[in-house]
DNA sequence: CCCAGTAGCGTGCATGTACACCTATTGGAT
DNA sequence: ATCCAATAGGTGTACATGCACGCTACTGGG
């Protein structure tokens, strides 16, 4: 009889323990960020465009702990909309990068009010020293599984 | 200048953090489940009615703190496979309730195994004090959001 | 130089998520 | 008794998620 038996029940599941905290926080988000047009999964994917040239799809899919095929998916609207690129990569034919437009980016500019308001709201209930904190364990959990 | 500035900006994203996390351990999860039909959304939904007759949907809903509309489709194939049943209130002919079969308990009992599988294996990255302090902050986060 | 193996991507399918909008029922106010 | 605001729920639409499968292009050993 380990002590970590009652962790073992389901009523403890870390998995969903996560996507319950994942909604819940994920709503002020969208809530926020509704009049830019950038849903909450759209905005982390022009974020890491923001600060590079162009990425592999798969190398993008990494960073974001995304399937290589849902990030198929959640560029298309993007691109219909203009606001991301898929230039073919000149050395690899196999290669479609990814690349924030102009547009993306003024879109990216109006959208970041938006998420900054719903930062501060949740900053303000989870205090800025609990974030610190729960920023590193989350990181940390994240690489744990994905080795 | 606050010393929370570096917190509101993109890269510090409390959404995206749980979201990319939530993805992150839930591939363990599904990987787990995969035999028992379940998927990691299903469970939660099954367990919750494992320890009550019937709940309104409704109040389902808002314990697993999802849309009340999210709910009625994730009980679409649920109610198609004959693991939860549906039966009116007899008090209120607006509420559509929510129950459990027989069969979703068979099922549900074949589930806790992969579920179990997946819990040990998250456990043993993350440690066990390093989760019970995590969910903690979790839950308290949760509802710090959501009144 | 050729081809087997592999790497990078996209699509079909099923489920997950939630907002806008709709219908039906209820219970209280008049 | 009647009306109406509030409540419970479902549907249309759009985006999110990932597995199975298949295609094309590169790569390295023969």
């Amino acid at each position: 009889m380990s002590a970590a038996d009652e962790l073992l029940t389901p009523a403890h599941c870390i998995s969903n323990s996560l996507q319950k905290t994942a909604r819940a926080v994920a709503r002020i988000y969208a809530e926020e960020m509704r009049a830019s047009g950038l849903t909450r999964g759209q905005f982390p994917i022009l974020e890491s465009l923001a600060t590079v040239k162009v990425l592999p799809l798969s190398v993008l899919a990494r960073r974001l702990y995304l399937d290589r095929t849902t990030l198929t998916r959640n560029l298309t609207p993007l691109e219909r909309d203009g606001l991301v690129l898929r230039p073919p990569d000149p050395l690899d034919a196999r290669v479609r990068q990814v690349a924030i437009s102009p547009a993306g980016r003024r879109t990216l500019r109006t959208a970041r009010r938006g998420w900054k308001r719903a930062q501060k709201r949740v900053l303000e209930r989870i205090g800025v020293d609990g974030w610190r904190t729960l920023e590193t364990t989350l990181r940390d959990l994240r690489r744990a599984v994905s080795d």
